[in-house]
DNA sequence: GTCTATAATTTGATAGAC
DNA sequence: GTCTATCAAATTATAGAC
């Protein structure tokens, strides 16, 4: 099956780099459409609305991402080299041809959304604080050993993370995503 | 003068609450019009494009807000007082209606804005950060006597602050803002 | 300055042939 | 599944009367 993606797969791969460039009002089934090499009415054929479209590519996006940052009991990796790779996910979100994370931008957009895609925005969200603060439990830190804490850091490192991403794409980019989180390790 | 907003400065009020809720791409002209009391072709009087308004709002939200964090030189406060009026300006702007930041919105959105209105957002970044600086130099701490630190420490403070906003809006509202500041000076 | 009217384009979405 | 054709609505923007 290599290189054979199917055509719904192709157009969640194209309106996710549109999405993730230009925003969820920021493109339109004809500029899919346009980019796949087919017309608007097949878009919708696979994706009858626009919310349908976006809840399918910011579930693909938060699922492949939490795929890569792997189990956080995972216990061949110490609890900083998973957030050593945490990091590293934004960073290479970024290194893309300087795209946004998806749910980051929908989260910018979030009052404009059709409900169900802003849950979706939320869930990666939560998603994100579980998983770090699973990792933070592992760690040596003072905090580690009350929830309440550890939910508070895991909120502080998804926002730091998500600003330095917002800061970096208008500012010099990727050093500038460097810098920031250089400091978060201070 | 009290209560007589000029026609512009209406328009500019109400666009700014607008894009700082929806964003640049969602809102129009019909419906600041609408708000306004006017014809949508009298918004176009005062500005004649969309990139105008833009421009004049964001120019606008910029000044105000430099404003309001004042002289950072300012010999009547502490460096650390300084900081913490920082902190407020963002968090005050989430408590109004739990509106964005409205340069944080247009960097989310910066790939499809038109160039004058991304040059302003990145524009309150650079004040921010200049202003920023220049308060930690008047800090107690090690990093104060290294221009190169300062600057990324500001910009570590200015993503943090903006990720906060965006997060909290997505989630539980102002306490996750101030559960994610209180991380900031562990 | 504000209005009516309208142009020119784009948008999300659907019907029906193939 | 994809197409042509089309719709209804919305968009930015302008011309010209008042």
């Amino acid at each position: 099956m290599r290189g054979t993606a199917s055509r719904a797969e192709t157009i969640l791969e194209v309106a996710e780099r549109l999405a993730r460039s230009e925003g969820y009002n920021g493109f339109s089934f004809r500029q899919i459409a346009a980019e796949v090499g087919v017309k608007s009415a097949s878009v919708h054929y696979h994706f009858p609305t626009k919310a349908d479209l976006g809840v399918a590519v910011a579930r693909r996006y938060a699922d492949r991402f939490m795929a890569a940052l792997g189990d956080p009991e995972d216990s061949t990796h110490s609890a900083a080299g998973l957030l050593a790779r945490y990091v590293d996910e934004y960073r290479q979100a970024l290194l893309d041809d300087g795209l946004m994370c998806l749910c980051g931008l929908l989260a910018a957009e979030v009052a404009s959304l059709p409900e169900a895609v802003a849950a979706e925005a939320r869930g990666f969200f939560e998603r994100n604080v579980a998983w770090l603060a699973r990792v933070l439990a592992r760690s040596h830190r003072d905090f580690s050993h009350d929830p309440e804490k550890r939910r508070r850091q895991a909120l502080a490192i998804l926002a730091a993370l998500q600003g330095a991403m917002l800061v970096a794409r208008s500012l010099e980019g990727v050093a500038t995503f460097d810098d920031i989180v250089g400091e978060l390790g201070r």
